[in-house]
DNA sequence: ATAGGCTCTGTTTTT
DNA sequence: CAGAGCCTAT
C-alpha cells in the first residue's frame, strides 16, 4: 500500500510533495510533471501524513483534469479517494451553494444559467428598456463586460469605461440594462457561471459560520493552473485555506492565457509576497519535448520579461529541428498537413491519437476539416459547441428546468415556444397570466395553462401534460427523475417536434439519447441540471460519448489543448492576424498573452513541431489578401527551425471531383 | 399584432 | 451555422 516518493520523483518534484505545512508554490513550466507532483501530493498528504482525502480540495482548471488526476491519486493510495472533493471553482463554489443559498436571498433550487440564457436575458433586459437600437452595444458585448466585471472584482461602471474606450457610450443605459439583468436573474431564482463565483466567494465572506465550516473540513487546499485564477478564485481559496494556511498553488505564470475572461497573472506573481513564509519551488526538467522544440519554446517566450524566468531544461536526446514551412495559401497548408499526416501514420512514426492540429480560433480550422474529409481521414474536432448549449439539448431540458425551479421564466418560454402559434409575445403573456410561476406539481395550475394557449396548441400539450403527469410505473415522482422526464417529454412530443424542425433531427435525437443514459445517473433533477450546465464541451463528450474515439487525429484551439500533450503537432495560420489575433492586438498589452499561446502550443509537442505559414488567405469578397508572418515567428532565430519546401501547390487529390 | 419562413452576414479564446 | 432582419400569412 506504500508508494516510494523518492523513487517516482526528482529532486524538485519530491520537495513539493514532501513540503511541510503552509503555503507552497510550485513553478512548474511546460511538461516538467506538474500533475505526477499534485497527485502524489495527495497521495502523500494521505500516505504519510494521515490526511483524510475528504479533508481535502483539489480546484482544477477544467472538470477533465480534476478526474485525471483524482484517478491517478486513487492508483497511488490504492483506495477510493471518493470523499475528495475535487473540480472546478464552479463545482466548488455551486457545492457549497445548494446547501447554503438560502442566506444569500436565494431559492435552494436555483437554476444555472448557461451563457446562451445569459444574452437572453441581456436582450430582453435591452428590449424591456427600449435600446435597442443599432448603436447600442450587443447583448453579447455586454455580457462578457459584465462578466469581465464580475470576475475581476471590479466596479461595472469602470470596466464598461474601461472596455469601450474611446467609443462614444451611453454609460447610465448599460448600468440600467445591468441593474435590471441582476434584478431579472434574482426573480428567475437563477445564477449565471459569474454568480456562482461570485456568491460562493461572498458565502464565505459574509457568513462566518459556513467559512469556518469548509475551513475546518478543507485542511488542505490545492490549486491546479494557478496562472490562470482571477480575483473572485484567488480570494475563495485565500479564505478557504485562511485557518491552517495549508494551500499549495501550482502554475506557470507562462502559460497565463485567460486574461481576457478575468485571469490575474498578479495572483500568481504576488503569492511570495501574500504568503512570506511560503516555500517556491521550481520545477524546470521537462520531460515532454525534443530540445529541438524546447529551444524554440524558450525562444519564443523570452519576448515576454515576466517575472519567474525559468529555462525548460531538455532530459530528452536530441532529435529533429521543429519545421517551418511556407504556403501557398489556406488550401495548400490543408493539403501539406493531410500529406504529413499520412506520412506520419504509413511510417508508423504515430498513432492518429498521438497528432493533434492546433489554431487560434475554431474557423480556421475550417479548410483543413474538408480536405481532411476528401483524404478520408477520421478527425476528432474538440469544438466550439457546448453541447449543453445545442438547441435540441436545451428544449429537453427546459421541462425538468421548470421543474425544479417554477421561477425560470427563460424554461418556461423556451418550453411554450416549442407550440404551435406560441412564439416570444405569447409565451411571455402566458407567463405574465399564469403570475410568473408554473409549479409543475400543480395539477391545477397545469390546467390553468393549458386553457391559456392558443386553440391550435391547446389539444397537443394536453395530451403532452397527460403523458408526462401519467401516473407512472416507476416509483416516486416523475420530476424527481430526470432521464423518465425527459424520455416521456421526447415520446410525448419532442420526436414529432425535431423531426418537423431539423434538418438533421436523427443526429440530434441521437444526442438527446445519450443526454437521456447520462441523466439515468440521477435521481435529483436538480443535481443532474447543475452537473449539465457545468459541464463544458469536452466533458461532456467524456461522459455522454465514452470519450473521443481513439484512433483519430485530433483538431483543437490551443486554449482548449491546455494541458495536453502529443507526439506531433501541427500549428496552423502562423500569420499576423490570425496567430496573433487581429483582435487581440487592438490593444498592445495582449501581444504578451498572444505570446504565451503560442508558447503553450510550442509546449504541447512532444517529438515532432511544424510551424505553417500560408502567404494568402480569401476574403469575404472572393479575393486574396497577403498574410504577413506571424511576429512570432520572426522571433525565433532560424537555426532552430529547419525550413522545409511544400513542393507546389501541394499534390491535387486524386479523387477530386472538381 | 404576431408567428414563422426566408435570406443574408460575419465569426477569438471558455468556466 | 446561427442569428439578425425582412417579408408574408394569419
Amino acid at each position: 500500500m506504500s508508494c516510494d516518493f523518492a523513487q517516482h520523483l526528482n529532486e524538485a518534484q519530491l520537495r513539493a510533495v514532501t513540503a511541510p505545512d503552509g503555503a507552497v508554490l510550485v513553478i512548474a513550466a511546460a511538461g516538467t510533471g506538474k500533475t505526477r507532483t499534485l497527485t502524489h501530493r495527495v497521495a502523500w498528504l494521505a500516505l504519510e501524513r494521515g490526511v483524510e482525502p475528504r479533508r481535502m480540495l483539489l480546484l482544477t482548471f477544467t472538470n477533465r483534469a480534476a478526474r485525471e488526476m483524482l484517478e491517478r491519486a486513487m492508483q497511488l493510495i490504492g483506495q477510493d479517494v471518493g470523499g475528495l472533493w475535487g473540480g472546478t471553482f464552479h463545482h466548488a463554489a455551486n457545492r457549497m451553494l445548494r446547501r447554503h443559498a438560502t442566506l444569500l436571498g436565494y431559492g435552494a433550487d436555483y437554476s444555472i444559467l448557461d451563457e446562451d440564457d445569459s444574452t437572453r436575458l441581456l436582450k430582453a433586459c435591452i428590449n424591456e428598456l427600449g435600446l435597442r437600437d443599432k448603436k447600442f452595444p450587443k447583448a453579447e458585448v455586454l455580457g462578457s463586460v459584465f462578466s469581465l466585471a464580475a470576475n475581476r472584482g471590479a466596479d461595472v461602471a469602470e470596466t464598461v469605461a474601461d472596455r469601450f474606450g474611446a467609443h462614444p457610450v451611453d454609460l447610465t443605459a448599460i448600468l440600467k440594462v445591468h441593474t435590471l439583468y441582476e434584478q431579472r436573474k434574482r426573480a428567475l431564482n437563477a445564477m449565471d457561471f459569474d454568480d456562482l463565483l461570485v456568491n460562493g466567494l461572498k458565502l464565505l465572506q459574509e457568513h462566518e459560520s459556513v467559512a469556518a465550516r469548509y475551513q475546518e473540513r478543507m485542511q488542505h487546499v490545492l490549486v491546479d493552473e494557478y496562472q490562470d485564477t482571477n480575483k473572485l478564485q484567488n480570494d475563495f481559496v485565500d479564505l478557504l485555506a485562511s485557518g491552517h494556511g495549508n494551500l499549495l498553488a501550482v502554475g506557470d505564470d507562462f502559460q497565463s492565457i485567460y486574461s481576457w475572461r478575468g485571469a490575474e497573472v498578479q495572483n500568481i506573481l504576488s503569492f511570495e509576497r501574500r504568503h512570506p513564509e511560503a516555500q517556491v519551488i521550481k520545477l524546470e526538467d521537462n520531460y515532454r519535448s525534443t530540445p529541438g522544440i524546447l529551444d524554440v519554446a524558450n525562444r519564443v517566450i523570452a519576448g515576454n520579461p515576466e517575472q519567474y524566468q525559468k529555462v525548460l531544461r531538455a532530459t530528452r536526446p536530441a532529435e529533429v529541428k521543429p519545421v517551418y514551412v511556407k504556403l501557398v495559401d489556406g488550401g495548400h497548408q490543408a493539403r501539406y498537413i493531410v500529406g504529413k499526416v499520412q506520412q506520419l501514420l504509413d511510417s508508423g512514426a504515430a498513432q492518429p491519437s498521438e497528432i493533434v492540429v492546433l489554431y487560434r480560433s475554431h474557423y480556421h480550422s475550417m479548410e483543413l476539416q474538408l480536405e481532411l474529409t476528401r483524404a478520408r481521414l477520421d478527425y476528432y474536432l474538440m469544438s466550439g459547441v457546448r453541447f449543453f448549449e445545442q438547441a435540441h439539448i436545451k428544449d429537453v431540458c427546459s421541462l425538468p428546468r421548470l421543474a425544479v425551479n417554477p421561477a425560470d421564466s427563460l424554461a418556461f418560454m423556451r418550453l411554450m415556444e416549442m407550440l404551435p402559434k406560441v412564439g416570444p409575445k405569447k409565451a411571455q403573456a402566458l407567463w405574465r397570466d399564469l403570475g410568473q410561476h408554473v409549479n409543475l406539481r400543480d395539477a391545477a395550475k397545469r390546467a390553468q395553462l393549458t386553457k391559456l394557449l392558443p386553440k391550435d396548441a391547446q389539444p397537443l400539450w394536453a395530451e403532452v401534460d397527460a403523458k408526462i403527469f401519467a401516473p407512472g410505473e416507476g416509483e416516486g415522482d416523475v420530476l424527481d427523475r430526470p432521464a423518465e422526464l425527459i424520455f416521456r417529454l421526447v415520446e410525448a412530443f419532442y420526436r414529432d417536434y425535431a423531426e418537423e424542425t431539423f434538418e438533421n433531427a436523427e443526429q440530434r435525437l441521437e444526442d438527446v439519447e445519450e443526454l437521456m443514459t447520462f441523466a439515468a445517473k440521477y435521481d435529483d433533477t436538480a443535481a443532474f441540471l447543475s452537473e449539465m450546465a457545468l459541464l463544458t464541451n469536452l466533458d461532456a463528450e467524456q461522459n455522454l460519448h465514452a470519450g473521443p474515439p481513439a484512433q483519430t487525429i485530433r483538431l483543437s484551439t490551443v486554449h482548449q489543448a491546455k494541458g495536453l500533450e502529443w507526439k506531433a503537432v501541427f500549428v496552423l495560420w502562423m500569420v499576423d492576424g490570425m496567430f496573433p489575433a487581429a483582435r487581440s492586438l487592438e490593444e498592445a498589452a495582449n501581444e504578451a498573452e498572444e505570446r504565451r499561446l503560442f508558447y503553450v502550443a510550442v509546449t504541447r509537442a512532444k517529438d515532432y513541431l511544424w510551424l505553417c505559414q500560408p502567404r494568402m488567405r480569401k476574403t469575404r469578397e472572393g479575393g486574396v489578401m497577403l498574410c504577413p508572418p506571424s511576429r512570432f515567428l520572426a522571433e525565433i532565430d532560424p537555426g532552430l527551425l529547419q525550413e522545409e519546401k511544400a513542393g507546389g501547390m501541394g499534390a491535387v487529390p486524386r479523387w477530386s471531383r472538381w
